[in-house]
DNA sequence: CTCCATTGGTTGAAGGTTAAAGTATTGCGG
DNA sequence: CCGCAATACTTTAACCTTCAACCAATGGAG
């Protein structure tokens, strides 16, 4: 198959100056950030940025219930890094695994009880801490603006299935 | 030890909307951008992203040489993090450690030949990928702005020690 | 009804990252 | 000069993520 990303016998497009200094100034934030964020939930509440996201997303879905490829898409996680991941939680009691009547190759998963407990007492240190990281030195009048810039890029990622959380079939 | 980043007894500051739509619009950009630049780098080279960047330093330095410390903290790492890059750079005949004479407890890293020419081949498609996802679809016009509204959130997370990349000594 | 490709998910091994413990060198107090 | 703390890494083990292989259930085609 042909490349995609780069042809070796084109010169490449090197980042201009603002672009250059843009990517400076976003690369910290892409290593950094989810560092610090991932070490706090990790320090004070022994579960990893991916985990809390999962007890998040099911905490917010209908009946608290949901299958494992929804889930999978809402997380921007593999199949695989979810089943592992659900596999940690439900031997912590946090979640449940079960088979669908309707069609018994699907899990259907449910936060319980105690799953939900765990996600409420991790919250508002989660929050703080994403504050002190972002919030915290972003001006209230800045936000709108920042938002517009991000949301395309937000859009390319996601929408773009190359290079994706999820890998497509091989077709 | 008392709390530092939340205290259980003060009602938790919630996101508010445009604070929620700005993390909404971030979140995604933390998580696949990493992602994606990694998969490409891996996919094309055989390289993390964080050895691209060890790479790329080093041969930004003078004489194309650092000492360890000195390249963990350009990098974000922690020096465990870096010493065990270091080693699977130096398999591949990419960079080459040996002792300070001045103090000998210093590991000195060099970019060989072979360091260089991987890097000049991998740099264009790395380019490419970070133009195709997020240069390409933020005007130029917006990028001053952008910059101006991201360095404050690098600083913060730079320049604060608490939950950064490298732990500091315990007191 | 039977075969079989497809779908949905799980598992195991390999590789990268982290935290904690370990090693070697240096420098300083006595 | 000796002892000891501090410095500069390195190593080990545990954990997380990915990749590839695997298995079970389903839905047609014949």
């Amino acid at each position: 198959m042909s490349e995609s990303t780069a042809d070796a016998t084109t010169e490449p497009r090197w980042l201009n100056a603002s672009e250059d200094e843009a990517w400076r100034a976003l690369l910290p934030i892409l290593e950094l950030v989810p560092a610090a964020i991932d070490a706090q939930l990790k320090r004070d509440h022994g579960i990893t940025r991916f985990e809390y996201n999962v007890l998040a997303i099911m905490s917010d879905s209908t009946d608290n219930t949901r299958p494992m490829t929804d889930l999978a898409v809402m997380t921007n996680g593999s199949l695989s890094r979810l089943s592992h991941a659900v596999g940690k939680l439900e031997a912590h009691g946090w979640l449940v695994r079960y088979a669908s009547g309707e069609d018994r190759r699907i899990s259907l998963i449910s936060l319980t009880e105690e799953g939900r407990a765990i996600l409420e007492k991790a919250a508002p240190s989660h929050v703080e801490e994403v504050r002190r990281l972002v919030f915290d030195v972003i001006p209230a009048d800045k936000l709108a603006a920042l938002t517009e810039i991000l949301l395309p890029v937000t859009a390319r990622i996601m929408g773009d299935d190359s290079a994706c959380g999820v890998p497509q079939a091989k077709a």
